[in-house]
RNA sequence: CGGGGCGUGGCGCAGCUUGGUAGCGCGGGUGCUUUGGGAGCACUAGGUCGCAGGUUCGAAUCCUGUCGCCCCGACCA
């Protein structure tokens, strides 16, 4: 290709709707323009970093046995009202985008595709001796985000690959997905990204075993934890560790002391001379269910601990058997509107009695009662007293006698010691989700109905799995994780050319013919080359070689009357002033080809 | 949706407080000079001042409404 007819329109100004290097570097270099909010065009420069990483996506898969097929994106809601998705993917907070056709029948823009690929498969395959099955797609995906932003980070329109996976059992969905683990992994790396697995919490999607692929970048969404032996990582939302032990508070004679105004942790420590792990922290939260049912929750944790939400949700959601779809700390006014009056914040015990939500006008009038294990084992604390201005001191559970249901909910910390070692530590970084294997197991199957006849002759329900990359994410996180102050540096897999050359001066026909004879001699040898050809000045010519990335440049300049070329480095600025046949040598190493 | 900010040639911005009919830099075009890190000079084209009402002799500027965008939060590949 010849940038005079690339169609290369770069910005020396950074548009003032982007923020973060990565989104700024792209509209800067023309590979993507914005049509409306979280909706971009992928310009030809962007096409050709999406095609490349597509291609090792789709080699990649093929290695593992996956087929590649292209489902529809306009789907009917029966599917999802079958699911059980349907209401909650286009009302209130839903992210899918729907519509009527003319006879008034309900539509939705796929976000993902479980539901359609559980029908077909189910329709189409009958017997385990025609399982396992692994399909994926890569196309368009739609999601009204409640605010797109950072470009094509999070955008309503994107393209991603899912794959879905379907198993006579569960160990072959375990098999399965340890193989596209590994695929992924193949995948990314030959992507030249950095990047870490963590255990991930399913969300929405649902399902056992989750993990996610995460680029590390400053700008990064997720805040992961990390093992120092790198043999562990978690999403925050999903992490466990060894909590750090506290300071005993010896067994005495239980008893309750005036402590006014003392609401806090903070306070209740600095006035009596507790220390945080001594005393039993009591928040009352308002769990909102699919059901529209409002659970008042309490929740005890060790005083110096904080409480994972995505945690707490997940465990309530697991108790009540309902999806939840809201979780917040009760306030004030929340009570005063329920007519309650008497919940003595910042005095709460986990004993707190039910009777004090008789009068709720619509919550439901029992606690959900939930303790961290931090609370549990321990002999001996603090507490509220469930009075204004009184907490329990030296007290113990079995005379607080209330049924409590135990589990981890603790939000792990960088510090925190890890459950695979406690010799190593947490460490905290962030990340750019780009991947996300899920097994999802029978949900989708059991919902929609899907079965296969098993070895028994019997009707059993299809394993599922489902693994997703954002490809557009994914060459935005490549620059994020990629550039330095002059620009884009893209890892050569997938950059959207290989070689630059550059002829200095175009007056000059002695770099004329020395670029064009190079130019036309990495084609015929399929090195992905661009010649710059136009009529401009040098420095504009290398500034928007070094903006759009282009990992190797070569300059027919000065020297080109002796025949000699430069030959330079993107990413380690090396130059080289070279004969043509030392060029071709050096780039065939490089490129791994013997033609040149 | 809640909180904050912003809409003025393709891009970045000034003008608005104190109304008088739009300006700067970059970019585009033409010509000459220049030619190894976003050149210089000259000429030139290009704007419903987001949109709709209102106030006024007169509105980019004041008022009301509305739409859009960006940032912080809930959502996620």
């Amino acid at each position: 290709m010849r940038v005079s007819r690339l169609m290369l329109i770069t910005l020396r100004d950074v548009p003032a709707e982007a923020d973060i290097v990565s989104h700024q570097l792209l509209l800067r270099g023309g590979f993507i323009k914005r049509l409306t909010g979280g909706i971009y065009a992928y310009m030809p420069l962007l096409w050709k970093v999406l095609k490349k990483i597509t291609l090792i996506v789709e080699e990649e898969l093929a290695k593992k046995g996956c087929l590649q097929t292209l489902l529809p994106q306009l789907q009917p809601s029966e599917i999802w009202e079958r699911s059980g998705r349907w209401k909650s993917y286009t009302e209130g907070e839903g992210i899918m985008f729907s519509l009527k056709d003319r006879q008034g029948k309900e539509l939705g823009l796929g976000p993902t595709h479980e539901e359609v690929i559980t029908q077909i498969i189910s329709q189409t395959i009958h017997s385990y001796k025609q399982l396992p099955i692994n399909i994926f797609q890569i196309q368009t995906k739609f999601r009204d985000e409640i605010r797109p932003r950072f470009g094509l980070m999070r955008s309503r329109e994107f393209i991603m690959k899912d794959a879905y996976s379907f198993h006579a059992n569960e160990n072959d969905l375990q098999s399965t997905y340890s193989e596209m683990r590994n695929a992924y992994q193949n995948i990314f790396t030959k992507c030249g990204l950095n990047f870490v697995c963590v255990e991930a919490d399913s969300g929405a999607i649902g399902g056992a075993a989750s993990q996610e692929f995460m680029v590390t970048a400053e700008s990064g969404e997720d805040l992961i934890l990390i093992s120092s032996d790198g043999k562990y990582g978690a999403n925050q939302e999903k992490a466990v560790s060894i909590i750090e032990e506290g300071k005993l508070l010896e067994l005495n004679k239980p008893s309750i002391i005036e402590t006014p105004n003392q609401k806090t942790i903070e306070e209740l420590c600095h006035n009596n001379n507790f220390h945080p792990s001594q005393i039993v922290k009591v928040l009352a939260y308002l769990a909102t269910c699919d059901d529209n049912k409002k659970h008042p929750v309490l929740v005890s944790i060790r005083g110096d601990q904080e409480i994972n939400d995505i945690k707490l949700s997940n465990k309530i959601s697991h108790q009540l058997k309902q999806n939840i779809l809201d979780i917040r700390i009760i306030s004030n006014e929340d009570i005063q509107k329920q007519g309650i009056t008497d919940i003595p914040f910042g005095f709460i015990g986990p004993d707190l009695s039910d009777n004090l939500l008789s009068k709720a006008k619509v919550w439901e009038k029992k606690f959900i009662r939930i303790a961290d294990k931090s609370v549990i084992e321990l002999k001996s604390f603090i507490c509220g007293n469930n009075v204004k201005d009184e907490h329990k001191v030296f007290y113990n559970w079995h005379l607080l006698n209330t049924q409590q249901l135990i589990c981890d909910i603790r939000k792990a910390k960088p510090g925190d010691k890890c459950i695979h070692d406690n010799t190593q530590e947490l460490q905290e970084c962030r990340g750019i989700e780009i991947g996300h294997i899920f097994q999802l197991g029978t949900k989708y199957s059991k919902s929609l109905n899907a079965t296969f006849t098993n070895e028994k002759g019997l009707e059993d329900h299809f394993w599922m799995g489902c693994y997703g990359i954002g490809i557009s994410r994914l060459a935005q996180a490549a620059v994020e994780q990629n550039h330095d102050d002059l620009g884009i540096i893209w890892p050569v897999s997938i950059a959207p050319f290989e070689v630059i050359i550059i002829i200095a001066n175009k007056k000059n026909n002695e770099q004329k013919f020395l670029a064009e004879e190079i130019y036309q001699k990495l084609i015929d040898n399929k090195i992905d080359a661009l010649l710059d050809d136009r009529d401009e000045r040098a420095g504009i010519k290398f500034k928007d070689a070094d903006l759009i990335g282009i990992p190797w440049r070569i300059v027919a300049g000065r020297e080109a009357s002796s025949g000699l070329v430069e030959l330079h480095n993107r990413k380690t600025k090396t130059t080289e002033l070279l004969d043509l046949n030392s060029v071709f040598k050096k780039l065939s190493e490089e490129f791994n080809t013997k033609k040149l």
